[in-house]
DNA sequence: GGATGGTCAGTAATCGTTTACAAAACGATA
DNA sequence: TATCGTTTTGTAAACGATTACTGACCATCC
């Protein structure tokens, strides 16, 4: 079937010790044999089994990404774990779906020593399962927390986040700001943090808080069009609103903009996330910018340097966001 | 270390070859024993080490997706390919960045029994290398096909496509027809076809081809602005567009309404690939839709079939592309 | 000339599974 | 009880690599 080393060495009359000597360290053979194992390797186009290898070795060195969906937010975590981990390791990914049992499957991956790590953005697995596989296998989560767990993770201070770009709101003089969010609290804890931060800003500015100014539903565009039209038809509509995702205020944006309202003007919106869409629809969307690129690179060297040192990771990372002001919102 | 076989069978009071039956096949041991080791293994919480199972059984079930971006159209291929394989097969994703080494080296992974098949949307690998490797291993390209190859694809009549919106174009009453697209058809030959399918549809219509109403850049949305800036300042500017990506319909959109030009009246605007995005814009993009999940399983379907055949899957299928109209473009 | 040391290469054990083959256990039959 | 089938189990050889250990070979030095 396949070229073996065993048959390399057969071929280049050496022993199959010395085929992996020269396929490794290479020192402490002649260079005369290493030029013919070389050659012989070459030309029989020899590629080394890696199940061999790893198994040998037990490393795979390669890492597992697993996210909840196929969007396009986490281009640029990849991106950065990529670029972090370089030709050190392969760089796999795969979609957890948001489902318990897909992700729970995809991190057995570390168990049958698939991988040796993996980075997880957002998921369904409990504190608990989460906890007991970190302590043995090397795991990071990126943008999102599990609450009461202490699994590395890195992410922005998304309470901060929202608080900073409320305060701004009302500094802009608005007073009636509306929230747009997700009830599944399980896989996105950060919706909770950025409620908080929602509230507390309010609070801290002696503005009450109108249950019918919160939006709670999901995360994508059709419910970012199902906030506006609830909004929109109040008596006393908002004047400003923040979605914890771009793909709600892309929504909401819609919805307004059907409706004759101006955005940016009359209905402030801010978004979260900065994905691409931001800059293509019309007006372009104000948001807070995560650094996923920094955040992936972050993670993945934690990960990697535990990985040497022989110790799994633990802990929460801090990493600064960002408020980019476009046309939805002036803030 | 790991908890290994050889730990549970000692455990157990058994020899490995009984635990290996158990987790397998388990016909040819009694219902008590069965019991005990899988007690034991649950108890000991074992996890079968992939790397010894699949050098020993010579395949690893699993197959990876080369995808160029992590851009969003992919999506629906690699759900495709996900259903398809089910639970017979582990999906992998990994990002080529439309770089032939990075790509090589990724298909490596073939010959290094990291996984049993791969799919390739868009390669920058010449149809000789891809040739040569898909002689030897289960290589399957979705959507993108390679000039010259003999490799199995899948995907649709990008030439009929481009011909069927310019027809209707024209059955409208438009005259003045545009066209964006790349000029890299090294990884996008689709481009090509869809250029001669727009070539041929005005030929056959008795209209001339105009070489300032053909576009040629780059994919994304920014080349999108840059045309409809370069059309809109043409003397006689088109009535209509058709630009081989829906970012770059986006981007047309986009700039057109910034000079006050309204989409869908003065200016028809056609893309292709019918992403999330079309319906998130205002307004909402008309494009042509590629059946992106049914490529996926069918291009997964082939590569299972020949796998379990024991063959390599050669040749291109073609699937149905549909028009979907929406506000950019009546058709 | 024999002891010493340094290079270089080979032998064989090992990583964790699966599985062909052999052996044991067991009940049934003569 | 001896024999014969059937289960059921164990032994050991793969799978393809790495690497500790050993030894061959050669040059150097006393």
């Amino acid at each position: 079937m396949s070229i073996t080393i065993k048959d390399v060495a057969k071929q280049a009359g050496v022993s199959v010790a010395t085929v992996s000597r020269v396929l490794n360290d290479s020192s402490a053979v002649s260079e005369e044999t290493a030029r013919i194992v070389n050659d012989v390797i070459e030309q029989m186009g020899y590629s080394p089994n890696l199940l061999g290898r790893n198994l040998r070795r037990r490393e795979t060195k390669s890492i597992l990404i697993v996210v909840p969906s196929t969007g396009s937010f986490y281009g640029g975590v990849i991106k950065g774990i990529q670029d972090e981990v370089e030709n050190d390791y392969d760089v796999l990914i795969a979609c957890g779906y948001s489902t318990r049992s897909t992700e729970l499957r995809l991190l057995g991956m570390l168990a049958n020593h698939t991988v040796d790590a993996a980075v997880l953005m957002g998921t369904r697995v409990e504190a608990k399962t989460l906890d007991a596989l970190s302590a043995v296998y090397h795991i990071g989560l990126c943008s999102e927390s599990v609450e009461g767990s202490n699994t590395l993770t890195v992410l922005i201070d998304n309470r901060q986040a929202a608080y900073d770009v409320i305060t701004r709101f009302i500094a802009n003089g608005k007073e009636r700001i509306a929230l747009v969010t997700t009830d599944d609290n399980i896989i996105a804890p950060s919706s909770d943090d950025r409620l908080r931060g929602y509230l507390e800003a309010l609070a801290d500015n002696g503005i009450e808080v109108r249950e019918e100014y919160i939006f709670r539903k999901d995360y994508d565009f059709t419910c970012g069009i199902e906030a506006a039209k609830r909004f929109l038809s109040l008596p006393e509509p908002p004047e400003a609103v923040l979605c914890i995702s771009d793909l709600l205020a892309a929504g909401v944006i819609k919805e307004a903009l059907r409706q004759g309202v101006t955005v940016g003007e009359d209905l402030e919106v801010c978004g979260f996330d900065n994905v691409e869409l931001c800059e293509m629809i019309t007006p372009m969307i104000t948001t807070v910018a995560q650094p996923a690129y920094q955040i992936g690179r972050t993670c993945a060297r934690s990960l990697v340097e535990s990985l040497r040192a022989g110790h799994t990771p633990h802990g929460t990372i801090i990493m600064d966001h960002e408020i980019i002001v476009r046309e939805s919102a002036k803030l």
